[in-house]
RNA sequence: GGGAGUGUUCCCGAGCGGCCAAAGGGGGCAGACUGUAAAUCUGUUGUCUGACGACUACGGUGGUUCGAAUCCACCCGCUCCCA
């Protein structure tokens, strides 16, 4: 099976410019290709998994993936997609960023011998002379055409700054580079990219009359349509100091039934026909399938050995009962204790089950916190040393929520 | 530049000068049911307090008032109409 086709069966591919130039090119050539990043946070998320994949697949399949690092255009915003105006981040922070990025990514993509590279699209942003810029790039663009995209409508009706109705020009000018510098010739991205890809090419076209080439990835969505990777707490991270392998394991396993094969499919190495196979299950055998997931995704970002952990420790919690060796930990001081005793309130708020004293008692009432299997059901409970048994003990809420605390 | 609006708690959104920590919805959290799923039902959802209560909050700064999210002035942001 060709890397083209493995993608298109994956359901990975949204749409591409020259389908059948583009099927070509995979098949016989060794083609440079690239994908840009924001660097707005310092570390990537689940929704950066998409590009990774892909570009993963391609690389292996002998093709050469350019990671660009919006260090220029991240001083921009884009607004696809965005309700409000991005948040504008200072130099130092999006070169702090920027490094984070290029850490994670090498889990991914093999950097050795230039198989893949890492450029700053503010290298040649940043120098870029105003006047210079509108003339050679400006030109090229029908501002009727680029109200008419779909990405700028809602923008559109909320009010866009002309700082952000640039960002499409300069993703475009990217492209041009890379294309001239590098021999890029192919641009990749979410679909919600497909009009600024779409703009490189046609610069691309116009300035030196060739022709470059353009596919875009079905969105990671949830069947009900919400992105993956977004819980309420914010972003799950790949940075295992922001989101722990544990947690990250654990937001998979928990995955809606509807989205566990799509999931494989796109954003595992599972081989086809092993999810073919797991396609048929039903109810609860898809648990299996869930576990599989959680524990591909683990391994992809944090490694075997963590994956390994994270699994052994959800089977022991949510089978057997308690094993602790994995789980988040939060040790406990002496000075945490008045006279001997620590409320159970306050043993909340410093493992961070609890952000207040108030959700804490709120816990409590409402039934949802154990400590070593018991219930706690009295607000003003205490704990003891004493109560540690061989200086720890497991605190539990909710259902799935446990945390070890020790002395 | 002129005019008309608008800014509320995580989000949307209601809000009479006191009865407003603020309706309603969404989301979150917890409980029941389950398969560590979904749907459903129940409770809960500013901080501190065991509780009474205290404190901090309605874009910002001042003011009127016994008392302001609610009235006034100025400022800032956003939307719309005219230029």
């Amino acid at each position: 099976m060709t890397v083209f086709e493995e993608l298109e069966k994956r359901g990975l591919i949204a749409q591409m410019t020259h389908p059948e130039v583009i099927k070509e090119k995979l098949e016989k050539e060794h083609v440079t290709f690239y994908i840009g990043f924001d660097a707005t946070a310092d570390s990537l998320h689940v929704g950066h998994f998409l590009q990774m994949i892909v570009m993963s697949h391609l690389q292996r399949a002998g093709h050469r993936p350019i990671v660009l690092l919006g260090t220029g255009t991240t001083m921009v915003g884009d607004p696809t997609g965005k309700t409000d105006m991005r948040q504008m981040l200072t130099e130092a922070q999006i070169d702090h960023n920027a490094e984070c990025f290029r850490r994670q990514m090498s889990h991914f993509l093999d950097f050795s011998d230039d198989k893949a590279i890492i450029l700053r699209n503010g290298d040649w942003l940043k120098p870029l002379n105003y006047i210079t810029f509108l003339r050679e790039v400006g030109v090229h663009f029908s501002v009727n055409k680029m109200l008419a995209a779909e990405c700028f409508k809602t923008r559109l009706e909320n009010g866009l700054s002309f700082i952000e109705f640039n960002y499409m020009l300069m993703q475009s000018y990217d492209f041009l580079y890379l294309y001239q510098h590098e021999g890029c010739q192919m641009q990749l991205g979410g679909n919600d990219q497909w009009a600024n890809i779409i703009g490189g090419i046609e610069l691309i076209r116009k300035v030196t009359t060739e022709e470059a080439y353009g596919m875009t990835f079905t969105l990671l969505t949830t069947k009900e349509g919400k992105k993956m990777g977004k819980t309420e707490n914010g972003a799950v991270w790949l940075d295992g100091q922001k989101t722990s392998p544990y947690d990250f394991f654990q937001y998979w396993r928990n995955i809606a039934d509807d989205d566990v094969i799509n999931c494989l499919k796109m954003i595992t190495f599972v081989p086809l026909a092993e999810i073919e196979a797991m396609a048929h299950w039903k109810g609860s055998e898809l648990n299996t399938a869930k576990e599989r997931l959680a524990f591909e995704l683990t391994k992809l970002v944090h490694g075997e050995e963590e994956a390994q952990k994270a699994l052994e420790a959800a089977q022991a919690l949510f089978g057997t009962g308690a094993d602790s060796e994995n789980m988040p930990t939060t040790q406990i001081l002496d000075d945490d204790f008045m006279d001997g005793k620590l409320a159970v309130t306050d043993l909340l708020v410093k493992t961070g089950l609890a952000p207040s004293k108030g959700e804490a008692r709120r816990l409590i009432q409402q039934g949802g916190i154990a400590i070593d299997d018991h219930k706690v059901s009295d607000i003003g409970a205490n704990v003891t040393k004493a109560d540690f048994k061989e200086g720890q003990m497991i605190v539990k809420k909710g259902k799935k929520i446990f945390h070890k605390a020790t002395l």
